[in-house]
DNA sequence: CGCGCGCGTTTGCAACTGCAAGCATGTGGG
DNA sequence: CCCACATGCTTGCAGTTGCAAACGCGCGCG
């Protein structure tokens, strides 16, 4: 429902994308609070939305993760949107060093992504994907 | 390279280089404070080292001041330096709609297509890399 | 059953953030 | 001279952060 335009992802509290992350990574509370040398409690709560972490807390929840702290920035809202999706296609668009192949190659790769994604939120559990990764197509 | 691990101890230096900016603007601290949406006290701890702002007061300096929230990021040791350019890399970081396979994924074949493309205009037979995209997109 | 272990959560508290109000000093002007 | 105004700094204080300890719950094992 929610890979559209302007808007995009934005699981609106940055405590349930942590939840999230931390139920895909498969992970206790505790064994992430651990690895991100958090108090559990804390977590908890923050995971819930009753506490809003700060930058270095955040960091390192990320770094639990072993996601990118500017996602989790983005997320809480503290780093600029940049427009989300639109920006990633904007960006490859205009990057003058990759060759046009290499530019159909990466925009080919995120729309499929961004496809699978699409279909995991829906009904149909017909999760193929592997891309067409091959990389080194070109040159 | 992502989350920094080590130990960080650049207060003073984000003061530092708060009041550095703040000179070079040739803004009083009570502009930048107000400018900022920060009261003026808070401002001066801040620029002296005695405080450590949220993220969020940082994100507003670095509005005041007119500079990229980022780099003020980085500075604070909040985040650490990204390499190089990089509008594509960002973009990819900060798309929350893509896991974190996904992402990893799309960063290491940007980055390959980079190194092969480096390669091809500068004559460095050390960096015979190449292997970087290939795949191994799992997931 | 009783005990231990894991899960997520609640509670009480020290430590901190960030602000409003006030202080100290410097400058120009009527 | 005295007042107005600017600069940056110090001081109490409400509101939060983040933690240690303790709680309730479920599960497997002796």
């Amino acid at each position: 429902m929610w890979a559209h335009t302007g808007g995009m992802a934005r699981i609106s509290e940055i405590g349930d994308y942590i939840r999230d992350q931390r139920d895909q990574a498969q992970m206790s509370l505790r064994q992430l609070a651990q690895a991100a040398g958090v108090s559990n409690p804390y977590l908890s709560q923050v995971e819930r939305g009753l506490r809003r972490p700060s930058a270095e807390i955040l960091g390192r929840i990320a770094q639990g993760l072993r996601i990118s702290a500017e996602t989790l920035y983005v997320q809480a809202g503290i780093l600029d949107d940049r427009a989300g999706d639109e920006a990633v296609t904007t960006a490859i668009a205009a990057d003058a060093s990759l060759t046009e192949r290499q530019r159909a190659t990466l925009l080919q790769i995120y729309a499929a992504f961004q496809a699978e994604n699409a279909a995991r939120t829906t009904p149909d559990p017909a999760t193929r994907d592997e891309a067409g990764a091959d990389g080194t197509t070109d040159m």
